[in-house]
DNA sequence: AATCAATTGCGTAAAAAATACGCATAATAT
DNA sequence: ATATTATGCGTATTTTTTACGCAATTGATT
């Protein structure tokens, strides 16, 4: 028999990190995806995650798990929901504190995890372990609702990128379509970017403009209140 | 020596919910807080909270709180974050699952819990336990973002009520001033609210019109999309 | 009783923002 | 050559936001 050395006068719950992972690949949001090797759910797909150590807190937790799966040592995350339904775990009763993190696809490399891990578009998601499809609607509706608050859309951009890539981008996120010329106009006017004198040669059509996200102008204009309509 | 029957292989964290209780009292935005009977933090004051069974999800728990300390069945609840700083309790490591909670002042009659148990001023609050201070600023910035999503503001406000008042709550949760005449146009003009023919004499002033808030229309509006702006 | 102060009810004009859409240019496919 | 598709840059129209005018009601003050 194995050694239960921690002993408490009441039951306590397992708590968890979990990790929602976008990334943008050009035309669609994708979210990371881990192949479970053993039960419960051996084989189904499910985020990154793990138990949270007892001298970390949660984000940290978290950020460990975004290494491990894809090398990244720093990136956007926000903490966003906390999922505890007693029988979420069929094993026993896990609580599991969840984060998006926003990372540039272009960047990861991988991580030194041995785990099988894939990227999916956000509407071809396969069978997910536990209630992680439930984690994973959660989080795309708190992904849309932030990005009201913080252009949170540069970080799954490349440093360089075209007005249409950003354009693709909100459009992804939000669901939506916007007309070419009027999102155009509406994010320069905000004065966050800033026009590159680089462009690159578009596939059979006419050079684009790089553009690069400006965040000093964006620090001073978050000091007198800030919001981005789209 | 006390008996310690849960036993695991490797140590666990306790679980709390603690619930931060809004109210409005016409003017400004409140809180109800609870006097500590017992260390640590003796006599300092906290929001109602406790340890989550084993059996009951984290809203469950949130509103079993809320029950204890007003005596309401019901209200808006909303986790808005969960705290897992490893010392921010001193006797052991306790994560704790953060609610707001939005209830009318008049309908609280004060629970059965022997607690001592007050009202604050948002403005006026004293020394807090644990990291109840930071819990408390998270709480607000959360209900602030909320109100651009929902008309939560409702759930502050007796069900009759006057434009006066509901826009002295929506500038006590957002911190600012609107133009009296506008506001009313705003609030008009998206349609959820019910004018009654009733009208309440104001003290020493022009009598003021009773309103109530129109759920029905409120939720037609919500299937096509909505926002609130102020 | 007349006046003042404060607040309500109901409007409109000006400024700003969102929306719709025109048109030339560049590059490739046919 | 011509059609197709995407970029760059603009403007006219509509809608929304913002600023603010003014009479009515009530109690307090003179």
């Amino acid at each position: 028999m194995e050694e239960l050395k921690y002993h408490y006068k009441y039951p306590h719950p397992s708590v968890t990190t979990d990790c929602v992972i976008f990334g943008f690949d050009g035309t669609r949001l994708n979210v990371l995806l881990i192949e479970r090797g053993i039960d419960p759910y051996k084989g189904r797909w499910a985020f990154p995650g793990g138990f949270l150590k007892m001298d970390e807190d949660a984000e940290t937790g978290a950020l460990r798990e975004l290494y491990e799966e894809t090398g990244l040592k720093t990136a956007y995350v926000r903490q966003f929901h906390t999922f505890s339904d007693p029988n979420r775990d069929p094993r026993e009763r896990v609580i599991t504190i969840a984060y998006y993190a926003l990372v540039r696809i272009s960047e990861v490399k991988g991580g030194d995890d041995a785990a099988k891990a894939e990227w999916f578009p956000t509407d071809k998601i396969p069978a997910l372990a536990f209630d992680h499809d439930q984690i994973l609607r959660v989080a795309t509706s708190e992904l849309r609702r932030q990005i009201h608050f913080e252009p949170i859309g540069f970080e799954l951009l490349p440093e360089k990128f075209t007005m249409t890539q950003l354009q693709h981008l909100y459009e992804a996120i939000l669901g939506v379509k916007f007309d070419r010329r009027n999102f155009y106009n509406k994010m320069l006017k905000l004065g966050i970017l800033t026009q590159l004198d680089e462009t690159v040669p578009m596939p059979n059509k006419k050079e684009a403009y790089l553009y690069k996200f400006n965040p000093e102008s964006y620090n001073e204009m978050k000091e007198k209140g800030f919001r981005l309509e789209f």
